[in-house]
RNA sequence: GCCCCCGUAGCUCAGUGGAUAGAGCGCGGGUUUCCUAAACCCGGUGCGAAGGUUCGAUUCCUUCCGGGGGCACCA
């Protein structure tokens, strides 16, 4: 646990130990406070001791709160919860602590250095992205930057099929358009095909079909490359399937779940059956090896899994897939286990299909839309915070028609206009030179001015909760409630002269911009995390 | 048939074992000599249903109903 909640947990577990509570202690399920008039923290703890203290709740809390001691926050018991209030003279130390840090304010240790690899968006590379890979990019990108900023050392990767039967059929289409003719059944027919085997002819590439393959996913993997660069989003490797079988490491998975005995010859085929070496794994056989002799796709991921988490030593390796692959899952989870792999260590978080209404933009319902198009269409900040916002969890209905026309009723512009508004007045105060080096915090008082040092409190606890739960989406809301904070302290000064940042008091002015410089950075760090921009000033609209 | 996800306001979605369940959009009305009005203020019905666990369930469990997705020698 991090910031000032860990104080706060610490101090009541103390005061109750103080009232006469030994042994274990229930859960106290201290956490922020729903509503602003039970301050910052509650915790249940008088309902929770009642029965072991075997007093009221009422009379528990009572004496939970006033044996608390606490520097942070005051506690105060009401019914039987101990509620707690951050007290302004901590805050006020916080503002000055933030605004010092900048936009590293939120950064922590938490992951110690752990190896973690990130794979996302590994779409087969023989079509261009559309926008329900949108979802698992941003996703997985966003989940980086979180890991990344407690502590962790994470490598992007990009999984790109070059020996599937989906490659092969890609293959042979470039052949086909090299050579003058149409694609063969099920084959790819998009222009970019025709434009790729164009290129083939002018770089020379032989007329065959693994020539051609590997000619052709090495475009697109440019292309996947300069679009998703688009969003803000690079990868530290494309690691190409083949790779796995060119290594030894596909042949040496098999051969080690050959000699434990989870493999099995049947119809000429031979099949990875966990349930033959421990009665307890899943009860499903896969092909390895196809009757032709080819490896399955599953038997590359046998390989792969030894290059992650073996030849390359990552501790975790964090998967984002399509939900439309779940049944692939305990599959994967059954390999690992198998190889001598503990299956936590492979984390597979599956984001829901989103399904696009194109409203009335387009007569042709169902339409396959490209990220690119999408990109052009409402622009990459508003692509990523529209993604960010909903939980992997639920289908996304992406209403097109919306994201397209809505500019100022995007809320992903008053989180950036909150961050220009701020830039806005440190601007505007910059030509100021009877403002002091150092500002006298004490000065902060009002509670529109103390309610936004109180949201900036709390976002270590939503770095850490998000970076624990890979739940990057809580960002997106976190930094709307602090927009709505600074809205406030903005409107304030709107109402009166003499509450705006920027007044004749040059103390008071000096102070204020601090609060100003710590909501900023705080807006900044959380912007960074779900690769939004954080720009220092915006356009007036047009009527 | 089996498996996964979802069901919260008119719409799109957050959220939590506890105190009066939130936001955006949409709709109606109001606010600008003032650090950017992409802003602010005012106005509303809601946790699919039934059981169970619990001092307390919208949250956890079971069943049912509804929506989406998946069950290949495709990936």
């Amino acid at each position: 646990m991090t910031g000032p909640k860990a104080e706060v947990a610490a101090a009541l577990e103390a005061a109750i130990r103080r009232v006469g509570a030994d042994g274990e202690l229930p859960d106290l399920e201290l956490a922020r406070a729903r509503d602003a008039v039970h301050g910052d923290y509650a915790s249940p703890a008088g309902m929770k001791l009642a029965r072991t203290l075997r007093r009221r709740p009422e009379e528990i809390a009572g004496q939970v709160a006033a044996a608390v001691e606490l520097d942070v926050a005051e506690a105060e018991a009401v019914g039987g919860y101990v509620n707690f209030r951050l007290r302004p003279e901590w805050l006020r130390r916080l503002v000055r602590e933030v605004a010092g840090q900048g936009p590293e304010y939120g950064r922590s240790q938490l992951g110690r250095g752990e190896p973690v690899q990130v794979e996302f968006g590994s779409i087969n590379p023989t079509g261009p992205l559309h926008i329900g890979h949108g979802r698992g990019i941003v996703l997985g990108d966003s989940l980086v930057r979180t890991l990344e900023f407690t502590g962790h050392a994470v490598a992007r990767e990009y999984y790109v099929n070059d020996s599937n039967t989906q490659a092969k059929k890609f293959g042979e289409s470039i052949l086909a358009r090299y050579e003058g003719r149409e694609p063969p059944e099920g084959g790819y027919v998009g222009a970019y095909v025709e434009e790729i085997a164009a290129a083939a002819r002018k770089a020379g590439v032989v007329p065959n079909e693994e020539a051609l393959r590997r000619f052709g996913i090495a475009q697109m993997v440019e292309r996947l490359k300069a679009v998703v660069a688009r969003l803000g989003v690079r990868y530290d490797e494309w690691f190409w399937e083949s790779r796995v079988w060119e290594s030894g490491l596909g042949q040496e998975a098999i051969e080690r779940l050959r000699k434990a005995g989870y493999l099995i010859e049947k119809d000429g085929a031979l099949w990875f059956a966990p349930a033959l070496a421990d009665e307890n794994a899943p009860d499903e056989e896969r092909v390895v090896i196809r009757r032709t002799g080819e490896h399955t796709y599953f038997a590359s991921d046998l390989g792969y899994l030894l290059s992650r988490f073996e030849a390359r030593g990552f501790h975790r390796v964090i998967e984002v897939w399509g939900a439309d692959h779940h049944g692939y899952v305990p599959r994967m989870k059954a390999a690992a286990e198998a190889l001598g792999i503990e299956p936590d260590r492979l984390v597979i978080i599956l984001n829901q299909l989103v399904n696009l209404q194109e409203g009335k933009m387009s007569k042709r319902a169902g339409r396959l839309v490209t990220l690119e198009e999408l990109i052009d269409r409402v622009g990459p900040d508003a692509v990523r915070y529209f993604f960010m916002s909903r939980t992997p969890d639920t289908m996304m209905e992406f209403d097109l028609e919306l994201a397209t026309t809505q500019n100022k009723t995007n809320p992903v512009y008053y989180l950036q206009y909150a961050h220009a508004r701020l830039a806005g007045i440190e601007r505007f105060a910059s030509g100021r030179a009877d403002l002091a080096a150092e500002a006298d915090l004490d000065l902060l008082g009002h509670p529109w001015e103390l309610d936004v040092a109180r949201v900036i409190a709390h976002w270590p606890e939503v770095v850490e909760t998000a970076a624990l739960k890979l739940e990057p989406h809580r960002v997106p809301y976190f930094l709307y409630e602090l927009a709505d904070r600074v809205s406030d302290f903005y409107e304030a000064g709107n109402e009166r002269t003499e509450n705006r940042a920027v007044v004749d008091d040059p103390a008071l002015t000096r102070a204020r911009l601090e609060l100003c410089r710590a909501a900023r950075v705080t807006l900044q760090s959380g912007l960074n995390l779900i690769g939004v921009s954080a720009p220092d000033r915006m356009d007036k609209l047009e009527e």
